[in-house]
RNA sequence: CGGGAAGUAGCGCAGCUUGGUUAGCGCGCCUGGUUUGGGACCAGGAGGCCGCGGGUUCGAAUCCCGCCUUCCCGACCA
């Protein structure tokens, strides 16, 4: 068995390639139904720790969480023209229930700005009521046609934010401060997943916003993947549902509103951000579990030593969790592997011998002579080595993998291998269209330096341009 | 939703063309033993509405029709 592949390597076909990962590492399975997902506790648990991290920046944010319900009376969607239209196709819509029909169909919500802004109109009264900030936890329901888990599932999991301000100004500033201090700061320090940071043309943006920011990853196999996105609703859901204050001279004055959100989609982009042929590699910030105690062999003595080091490392706080399993030994480091575990502490009784251990780095799968009285203050400390140097990483393979081009014809070449960088202005309308029939379209759009800018009128605006999920 | 491919044990597959008795193989799983520094070995064993429904036939995994599911490409998509 030794040197066969145990997934399907990434470079021969990298959709099965993903596919081997979620199946092997025990991350979900499909359920009974075309587009629905069964995660599994190894994939929750790395769910887990996404929505800890978020949910804590999200309340520095400001922000409160509540509970919304799941069913939506269909007219709150029609209540918002353009909201409507665009998610109509992918709705799923209750017709009986309690052994009748409905005398109105409800809707399973695919995002709840309707209902929301119903009740954001109750409880808004005063200026002094704003802005009101919330955000719930909650699974959502889209009717996807061509489902994969965790990137593109019927039902999923994921966090929205809905937010009402007194002035367009603010709501753009707290739109920005979420996607620049929740969702970015989470995805490159957490994830360590770089991003590019931009608008989305008009063409790309949500149904009923102003303007849509978005965080764009990239993968492994040079595709484009949104990995969380803020939008400004302007006062098209304040005005559909009535969400008005009185200010200061005891006017009444429209809201302006603003939602975002982040989903399971997230653990999708990790594995394909920084998965390899061996399997999944997990930055130490979201593994569930940051070192694996690997018993050599099965033996009192190298159980023992086992035993006292996790003991070590959890006292340091570190993650672990101890093997020292039946079974061979290159079976049981693969299987680690696999799960993508940043480090591995091999003991055995040579090493022990000499007081000392192996660790090994599954991102760089270097190997570290450790002496065991050492252990617990090197983990700790690599881990954080491990976290920095894989985002490092695949910043690199990002910049190496964006490439600037002057024209479209070069665009649809370049994404044939990572991304494309041009012009704005190159584009254009009619070069979307070009772009669409090529399977590519425009990401996102920044100023020069990368920045976010406040619309797509600005000059001199750069179209990031992929392959995407 | 359109085009293509496929559903046989947990996973990967053979068998189907040319219908015929107890449906096979590899991996995994269970038991016992030997093992354990990169997917161990030996022996024994469990596990199958052959995706679902209907039809043809004395007889269907095999032929015909419908449906469901999965994968790829496209369209669609915060």
């Amino acid at each position: 068995m030794a040197g066969q592949n145990v997934l399907t390597p990434q470079s021969e076909d990298f959709p099965k390639w993903y596919q081997d990962v979620v199946a092997k590492a025990e991350m979900a399975d499909n359920g009974p139904v075309r587009g629905t997902m069964v995660i599994r506790p190894y994939g929750y648990s790395i769910w887990e720790r996404m929505q800890a991290e978020i949910d804590a920046r999200i309340k520095r944010a400001g922000a409160q969480n509540a509970y919304f319900p799941l069913f939506i009376p269909q007219s709150y969607l029609s209540r918002e023209a353009e909201h409507v239209e665009g998610f109509s196709p992918e709705l799923a819509v209750v017709t009986h229930a309690g052994g009748e029909e409905l005398a109105e169909p409800v809707v399973v919500r695919p995002t709840s700005e309707t209902v929301i802004g119903e009740f954001m109109a109750k409880w808004i009264q005063s200026y002094r009521d704003l802005p009101l900030l919330l955000n719930q936890w909650a699974n959502v329901v889209r009717w996807e046609l061509r489902p994969r888990l965790f990137l593109r599932s019927s039902e999923f999991l994921w966090q929205e934010g809905h937010t009402a301000h007194a002035t367009a100004a603010d709501a753009s500033a707290y739109a920005m401060k979420i996607h620049v201090e929740v969702y970015n700061d989470f995805l490159e320090r957490v994830l360590a997943v770089p991003t590019y940071l931009g608008i989305k043309p008009p063409s790309e943006r949500f149904a009923g916003a102003t303007n849509t920011m978005t965080c764009e990853g990239m993968m492994r196999d040079g595709k484009a993947l949104q990995m969380a996105t803020s939008h400004e609703l302007g006062q098209n859901f304040a005005t559909a549902f009535e969400i008005y204050y009185q200010n200061e001279e005891g006017q009444a004055a429209l809201c302006f509103t603003t939602s975002w959100g982040s989903s399971t989609r997230l653990v999708g982009g990790l594995i394909m951000a920084h998965g390899d042929d061996d399997g999944l590699v997990l930055p130490p910030h979201v593994a569930p579990i940051q070192a694996v105690v690997l018993a050599v062999r099965d033996d009192d003595e190298v159980n023992a030593a086992c035993q006292s080091l996790s003991d070590a490392l959890e006292a340091a706080d570190v993650r672990v969790t101890r093997d020292h399993g039946r079974g061979s030994f290159g079976r049981r480091v693969t299987d680690w592997e696999i799960k993508g575990v940043p480090l591995r502490i091999e003991v055995g009784p040579r090493d022990l011998a000499q007081g000392l251990v192996t660790v090994v780095r599954r991102d760089t799968r270097e190997k570290l002579t450790v002496a065991i009285t050492d252990v617990a203050a090197t983990v700790a400390a690599l881990l954080e080595t491990v976290q920095s140097d894989m985002f490092a990483a695949a910043r690199r393979f990002r910049d190496e993998n964006t490439h600037d081009v002057a024209t479209l014809d070069e665009a649809v070449e370049a994404v044939q291998n990572g991304f494309a960088r041009l012009a704005w202005d190159r584009v254009g309308a009619e070069g979307e269209a070009r772009l669409k029939s090529e399977a590519v379209t425009v990401r996102c759009l920044q100023r020069r330096d990368g920045s976010i800018p406040a619309d797509e009128s600005e000059p001199d605006l750069v179209a990031i341009v992929a392959k995407s999920y």
